[in-house]
Formats: C-alpha cells, structure tokens, sequence
DNA sequence: TTAAAAAGCTGACACATATCAGCTTTTTCA
DNA sequence: TGAAAAAGCTGATATGTGTCAGCTTTTTAA
C-alpha cells in the first residue's frame, strides 16, 4: 500500500494507451506524472470504501479490481470489474458525493492516483477529454440500464450464462477445447457479479459442466459452448 | 405531436429554474429558443424508442414521462420518470449511441426538442453548464448503482415498499389523512417501476392496504404510514 | 349509448431460488 | 509442516413470486 519506487511516467505508460487518457497532450501527462502517486496493491486490498470523499481517481496500470455495493443483507453486489486503462472513483467525484460503492483488488495490481486538482485541471483545460469522458460515463449508463432490466427480468441461470460469455469476451484466452477465462474468482464474487447465492452458483455451474457447455481448469473456467450458453442467456432460450 | 403555436421562450421558462439550463446565460437561450421547437403531447404518446438514433435532446416543460427498456419477455422495465425540467436522451445524445430506452407520456406534457447542433454548441461554449451535465449524469450512475443492488438483492415486498416511499417524495401532497401520490400510474406500470409482475402489484398493494400502511383514492395512492414502509423497505425490517 | 378494450382482481398452482446445515477440499499463514 | 480458515460442494426444505385462467370493473372510443 506505499508508493513504490518504480512509478511509471503517463507519458510512457502502456495501459494509457486503452485509457481516455489516450489523446492528452503531453504537457498534461507530465503534469499529472509529477502529482501522481504509484501503489502496489495486493489481491484483497481495499482500494475505497463506498461512503467515504474521493480524493481523487485511481487508474489502474495492472491488475483486475472489483467495484461493489454491500446490500443490507451483507452481500456483494460486483457492479463491474476493472482492469488496465480504468478509471475508478471518477463518477463520485465528478458527482460531488461519497464513493457510491467499495473496490478491492481481485488480481494484484498497479494502480496511480491521480489527486483531484490534477484530474479537475486536465478536464477543465482539455476540452475533447471532459467530451469523452462524459461520453464514456454516458455509455455506462447505458450499460446500468440493461443491467437492471436484466437483473428484474431475467431468471438467475439465464444470467450466469450471460455473466460467462461476457467474462470470455473480456477475459478470455483461446485454448485447444474452447476459450479460457483467465481470471480467478471466487464462487462467491461469481454470485456476486450475476446477483445471487453462492449456492446458487455452485449448482447451475456444475449443472452448465453436466451439459458440457463450460468445463473446470483449477479454479478456472473453459467456455466449451458459446452458443449453448448464448442461447440459455436469451429468455426462454 | 405537431408544433404548437404557443412555444415559450427558454429565458422565460418557469421549469427552466428546476433544470440543467438554470444559470446558462440569456444569449445561450436565445440561440436554443430560436432554434426548438414546443410540442404538446398527450397520454400514450411515444417520445422516442428504444435503438433509434437521437437527432437532439427533449426538455420537459410540464407533464410526466416515464423512460423504460423493454424485456426480451415483453415486459417493461422502468428506468425513471421524468418531469418539468428534466432533460431526456441527452446521455444517448454524448454517448453517441442509439436510445437505450424508449419514453412514453404517463400524463399529458409540453416537451421542447432542442436540435443535437444547438445543445451541443451550449454544451461547449458554456463549461459551467457542461460540468453540472457530467454532475447530473455521474449522480445517475450512483443511483442506477443503487437500483441495480436493491434489484437483486431485496424482495419483491420491499422494494414495493420503497418504491412508494419515492414515489410519495416526488408526487405526494399532504392532505388530511396521510400523504396522497398525485400521480396515476396502471398497476403494470407500478410493476415495470419495481422489476415485477403485475399480479404480484395487485396482492402486495392490498396486503398494504389491510396492513393500514396505505390507502387508495380513486387511482391514487394515499400513504397511511411513511415509517410503517421504510420499515418493510429495509432488509428483515 | 353501448360495445370493445383495458385494467383490476382473485385463486390455483408450479417451481426457481434462498436458506440452513453439514461435510470435504483447498488455501493460508504462523 | 500442520492447524485454522476459506472455499467448495451437496442435500433437504421452505417459500416468494411468476404464470395461467377466469372473472369483474373501469375506461375508451365508435
């Protein structure tokens, strides 16, 4: 959780490049370099708490970070996960409120923090960044939207199915016999992401083993049958 | 749906005081009420639907909209309604997307349509005006945030029960017994607010009218006992 | 005014999913 | 290395909620 020695420049930085800070200019990046801070984080580590003032937005340079509400009932609900060129924190402090939700780290990670009058300031001088980060904040709301209408509307298997192939997309590596999602999660964080009991998960994935539609490797998944798993996620599919 | 002859002026405009457009300076509004165009429109009527594309934003003078995602089951899930000073499709607008969501009119409305060009140019020109947009839209994400949680993770019961609470916030007026909600919504749109099914609405509306935490009033719902429903809003509560 | 459509309501029923409990396996860390 | 903790798994059970069907009441519009 202290700085690290190795911070890397903005303007040097890889994972940028995937990031709406791919366009700055460098006078602003080297801004940022020099205010910014480099931390290593561990898997388990709390990135914020959901109630707390941002002080600023983190950008992850490595790593896979989960974003999360606690539910009056003590469960996780994942609201997204965040990987290399991510921005977290940003809404609530671009919104002038407490975190909305909490973020641990899920695969060790290194993450900037970019204090909030060095974000404020780049937003306010560069006008086509503060456009497309509100384009980006606009599109996930889009993405919220079709997240309620599916947790209201949709049954917990049709969800799985659905929270797997997005998973391939996102994490997925090709293999020999189907298509690896290389990331390590919990059955728990599983529930967590699709909105439902551990047990539940538990069961509908060896259901989905049974059917051959995925298969085991460690604690990893192998997406086996794309389209069977496309076509469980549609209603009534 | 045709334009009417009595547009109102921006500068004039009493919801404008209620809206994103407060403190945009008069040379803005004009340039917006040259160039929008006024439009009554009545009950049932569609706004906008779902997949197509925005040519600009609407602004709501007077009257209710609601703004929902229809299901793959058919069934519609309601994102928010919408009222005098609220802005629609403007995050579909800057995400530069198709709509999300399609918008119909719960009670009668007179609603601007500002062309995409002339939001825009405020949008640029006025940076106060851009960063209360970004304010609002990152709020909206923390509530949608909220909406997600509470959607898999609470009953049916509760977030009934919470629903009127917000629905009493917004539209309840006082009255000698209890808080009525003036505003007349079909037990299926009450159900496409909660993430249900209708029927479900029907029997848990009357368990809270033999429980005395409500009453109804025609169409309308009177709210009997605020803390009698927070109670049932809350987990276990 | 009246027929048709929409909305509201109720009962019966099925079942997906949460919960609880107990167990095994894996991981962690002292 | 070994004990404790976490994760994974399975079975039994309860129940909240969705679905379907049929009915009444209200609203709409011809």
């Amino acid at each position: 959780m202290k700085s690290q020695p190795k911070s890397i420049a903005c303007e040097l930085c890889v994972s940028r490049k995937f990031s709406l800070f791919a366009g700055v200019s460098d006078q602003h990046l080297c801004h940022i370099t020099d205010n910014k801070n480099f931390i290593s984080h561990k898997k388990g580590q709390i990135l914020f708490y959901e109630g707390t003032k941002p002080m600023g937005i983190f950008c992850i340079n490595e790593g896979i970070v989960k974003v999360f509400k606690t539910a009056s009932n003590g469960k996780e609900q994942i609201i997204r996960l965040a990987q290399k060129g991510d921005f977290l924190g940003y809404t609530s402090l671009l919104g002038e409120e407490s975190y909305s939700s909490s973020a641990t780290i899920v695969e060790d990670a290194k993450i900037c923090f970019i204090p909030r009058e060095s974000f404020l300031k780049v937003l306010s001088d560069d006008t086509a960044f503060h456009q497309r980060v509100t384009k980006a904040i606009c599109n996930d709301l889009g993405i919220m939207e079709e997240k309620l209408t599916d947790a209201t509307q949709k049954s917990i298997r049709e969800r799985l199915a659905f929270t797997l192939l997005k998973l391939s997309e996102t994490y997925g590596i090709d293999g020999q016999e189907g298509q690896k999602i290389d990331i390590v999660l919990t059955r728990e964080e599983i529930a967590g992401l699709v909105g439902t009991a551990t047990e539940t998960v538990i069961r509908l994935l060896s259901e989905f083993k049974k059917d051959e539609l995925i298969d085991f490797e460690g604690k990893k998944i192998i997406v086996l049958d794309k389209k069977g798993l496309a076509r469980l996620s549609d209603f009534y599919g």
